[in-house]
DNA sequence: AATGAATGAGTTTTCATTCAT
DNA sequence: TATGAATGAAAACTCATTCAT
């Protein structure tokens, strides 16, 4: 004889948009802190204040919410890249800005490494499967393209820089810097988080870039 | 009862020291799989074919395990740039000879860098208790220092580099282009690591630090 | 900071054949009570006196659980069936003896029916899929066959019946009794259960069969 | 604000009756390849087309959901009861009819069996309590009295047949074939459904009943 | 009448760890 | 040193049921 089970009784807002947002957001947290292997659906619904059924109800599984969070962070870069108005900088001045929203998105949303972290380690098998994400490729690397002929043309940057490699190494000098920290740090024996360690970073890395291009 | 006979149970083989290499190996190759909190006991002590108590019998338990498998990879690099013999070089070509065996390293190690996620997300905890990393400070910095210096001198680099950050460009550089090679290759919809595309990236990397030094 | 978990200490007694015992023991009660869908590992594992764990450790998963009881049953049914001495009685006397042997293993192992019942319903997946089940062809219907030709030779059978479906029909007498008791008691009003009902059923299932072969 | 507007939200048909039809269409599939345990309310609102809360509305649970069904298929084995016209046959061909019947329903309805698999595991528990299967007791035990009567009377069927057993004797016959083809075809390593099969079982059925009620 | 969001108690399975041998 | 049986605490996911709308 199978016991009825019991259907639940506590006062309910209903509000699914609050929900899923709730959830997304409790999500992020949960797996910058701990990855996707490490982070537990429990502490997710705990900390959203919802029911733990609800993950599955919106998301369909761990692995869907997981998706959700990545495309939710892709979905804040290309919105910050969007706001970069670098049309009628000159060459260098749109380079420079370029890097400088590099670091401060990075600073600013320090869970987006963390975030990749897992995906790039399983072989980006979310982002591969997400129409979302595909609609959503970059248009920088264009705008770095053109901004290099540009500096080409006006005899300021130097010839045969591949733009590609280039906004990866834009992207890879801040990158490692936010990612490695701790470890940095440990093993140089000196704080590489400190607002004067960023400053010298910020530093550092538009110049290094912009030096290197140079004609 | 007849005298024991060696053919009535599995041979044990007595060997403490390649037991304990087993589970070194199996271990990296599972925590670079999947990481810290992914990674699973009894998988790293099946693959190394030998009893899952012997991980606590020589490690302790998981985290040393994984603490071990760091202090390994660490060694490596070490042991690595311990081998770069720069002393003598034209400062130029000793921060290009740095440079691409940071790059090799990496291409070789692919799972260095998985290692050190966790580790960086987890805040470093287990290299800042470990005392014999410790002890494996990097000589680079300072050798990178005195490259440095000495170029400056010679009136081939500029002045004002800060070593510690080149030192972490020069890391990033490659670290970034391997670690988020599944994302970006998705992402841009253009397969990044196939060999062509790896040596594309050695020599920019090359030439974006080298350039940027120049006076 | 993944918390350490426990393991356990209490004391264990280390017999893992009493332990599979046992456990096989639980489960049939249990699959017998709630079929597969209905029965309840946690139930198994606790009438058994072991900890749940043990069931994923000596069989897998539930279902390869529930495979381990039906080769059970069916072995029982086997040895029961090698026990029957048919050889050298006379036709009749051989089928009666198969009938009631028949009819006395269902009463004497009412959970036979009903672990067999998902295992239909599920077209046979788990018997179709054993290897031990696949060794273990009843050889009762060649025996039936020498009998039935044994009778018709002696003029006592008459010809023509089918010997796999008299194999059928012996079992199915007595079967659709003992499964279908509680709803043909409820529907015609009386009890089929008592063990005068039962009497009553052996005897007229031992006349229908050998009635039927006269010639 | 303005008028309502019937395209606002989803075209909702009143039709109480087809939802109830639909529920129990879906449920009698749902429990007949699942059973009671196994079977998901969910599924079987989705594929009614109706929301999950219908269910309860209707039926009030699951458990009432599971009786409705059966009633259903009760009432189809005595309306096809119903619809036999065995007076005025003679004996013989009255039970061959009755035979038949018996067969040709289950064939058609394969999944009754397997409904009343867990009714009868749970000791009849909804049939008992059930008001309108009470009031539907089948008329065959008598008829099949009166049969077997005439029989005697015509001198064409032997004494001492209990009508009870030998309803019971027609439908196991029938009923154990449908049932356990599966693990039948299984352990005798052929297939026993075919159209061929079946019909050497209908006719095999038929003359066991037949030869066996001689005098 | 109808919807689907929400609930709480499970349910199977997994896992790091420890104990007896 | 080595084995594998045993443990307890979760972990992801499910389910019947109820509530607000």
């Amino acid at each position: 004889m199978p016991s009825k089970r019991s259907g639940g009784s506590r006062p309910q807002r209903r509000d699914p948009a609050a929900t899923r947002r709730k959830l997304l957001t409790a999500a992020r947290r949960e797996f910058a802190r701990n990855g996707l292997a490490g982070a537990r659906v429990d502490e997710i619904s705990a900390r959203a204040g919802v029911n733990k059924q609800l993950v599955y109800h919106y998301f369909g599984d761990k692995d869907a919410l997981y998706l959700a969070v990545l495309e939710w962070v892709y979905e804040e870069i290309r919105e910050q890249e969007r706001k970069l108005n670098l049309e009628g900088l000159a060459p260098q001045e749109a380079i420079g800005r370029l890097i400088e929203a590099s670091f401060d998105h990075l600073a600013a949303h320090p869970d987006f490494i963390v975030l990749l972290n897992d995906e790039n380690r399983g072989g980006a098998r979310h982002v591969r499967g997400s129409r979302r994400l595909e609609a959503m490729h970059s248009p920088l690397v264009k705008m770095v393209s053109k901004i290099l002929n540009e500096g080409v043309r006006a005899g300021i940057f130097r010839k045969g820089v591949n733009p590609v490699h280039l906004y990866i190494s834009i992207a890879g000098l801040s990158y490692f810097y936010f990612s490695n920290t701790p470890t940095l740090s440990a093993i140089f024996g000196k704080d590489l988080s400190s607002p004067a360690a960023r400053r010298d970073r910020r530093r550092h890395v538009v110049d290094l870039v912009l030096q290197s291009l140079r004609p």
